[in-house]
DNA sequence: CAGCTACCCCGCCACT
DNA sequence: AGAGTGGCGGGGTAGC
């Protein structure tokens, strides 16, 4: 920890907090011109006294100086690159990446990788973890604006700019601000199960789970009020188990089929059905990981009509069967 | 795994 | 004219 007068009060704040064993330790990369907005993403689902328990949370720069933001103000970050050597997770938010990253960034980025680190990024944040070689041969997202530059100044990179955030296993990447939240959820969800992750989204007050293969571009915001099909989709989380046809959704919320469908992909990328067996598999997952009930039981309450039925979705949104994924969380 | 049915998805286009 | 709507058709997929 450096001995900075700005850091004071944060060191006894942090020294308070942290719990001895089984927590895991986060990391933070503030990188020059950082967006700050991105910044307070993870310090905010990780950092926050109420995950004390569960992570330790480190900001940290390449030098002593303090960081410039995009918006108009500097932090001090208490650690430098010296905690990326025993991090669990790296989080790089997004910066100003027309500059390249200093070499004992990518360095240090790359040593943490190899050394067996969960790398992640936040924004343009992809083009640090880019630069240090880590997203060759992977597929990866960024901010929808940024997609093809990262994608030209990065060949070997599989770019794919219409997704929330991509999970690659040791290596995952997520599109723009919010959807970095998105993702620091999913990580909270894989190391904690859905509970944890749920918890948290309640105490920042937004959407416990959007799947990261969702759309970047929503053409309608989702809060505008009374023509929004928030209602319907809350109707539908409600019933999950019934079988409910688009004909149903349609009449639900008022429109004509069609028109129901072209307003539900405008506004949650994906279309009414595709969506609903995402939220089943969710559901699913909730279940595997906080009950012992049969995979059969467990596909009745979601709404599966069978157990080969969950089996099918459940691998086309985890790549994991359901048995596979609950050992999988007892065993963690 | 094959075959069946019902339903979904989405381009197209006419209508408001 | 332009934007939103909704019926239609048929290839695709889910689900049994």
């Amino acid at each position: 920890m450096r001995s900075m007068s700005l850091d004071r009060g944060f060191v006894e704040w942090q020294d308070c907090h942290v719990s001895p064993g089984s927590c895991q330790h986060v990391a933070v990369l503030a990188i020059e011109a950082v967006v700050g907005f991105d910044l307070s993403i993870p310090c905010q689902v990780f950092g926050h006294r109420d995950e004390a328990g569960r992570y330790r949370l480190s900001v940290c720069s390449a030098g002593p100086q303090p960081v410039a933001t995009t918006t108009g103000y500097a932090i001090a970050a208490p650690f430098g690159l010296e905690a990326l050597a025993d991090a669990d997770t790296v989080v790089v938010p997004g910066y100003e990446y027309s500059t390249p990253i200093a070499p004992a960034i990518a360095k240090a980025l790359a040593g943490a990788h190899a050394r067996g680190a969960r790398m992640v990024s936040i924004c343009t944040g992809a083009f640090a973890l880019a630069q240090a070689g880590l997203l060759d041969g992977r597929r990866a997202t960024t901010h929808w604006r940024d997609a093809a530059e990262l994608a030209a100044c990065h060949p070997l990179v599989d770019v794919d700019p219409n997704v929330l955030y991509v999970d690659d296993g040791d290596v995952l990447t997520s599109a723009g601000v919010a959807a970095g939240l998105d993702l620091c959820l999913h990580l909270v969800r894989e190391d904690h199960g859905a509970e944890a992750a749920n918890e948290i989204a309640r105490r920042m007050v937004v959407a416990p789970q959007r799947a990261g293969g969702q759309a970047q571009f929503v053409d309608r915001p989702v809060d505008d009020g009374d023509s929004s099909l928030e209602p319907t989709r809350v109707w539908l989380l409600d019933r999950l188990p019934e079988r409910t046809t688009v004909a149903e959704m349609a009449r639900h919320a008022g429109y004509s089929e069609r028109s129901f469908h072209r307003r539900f992909v405008a506004e949650t990328g994906t279309s009414p059905l595709r969506w609903l067996q995402t939220q089943r598999v969710l559901e699913a997952r909730r279940l595997l990981q906080t009950t012992s009930l049969p995979v059969e039981h467990v596909a009745t309450l979601c709404g599966f009509g069978s157990a080969a039925m969950l089996r099918t979705q459940f691998g086309r949104v985890t790549k994991s069967t359901p048995t596979a994924y609950r050992q999988a969380w007892l065993a963690a």
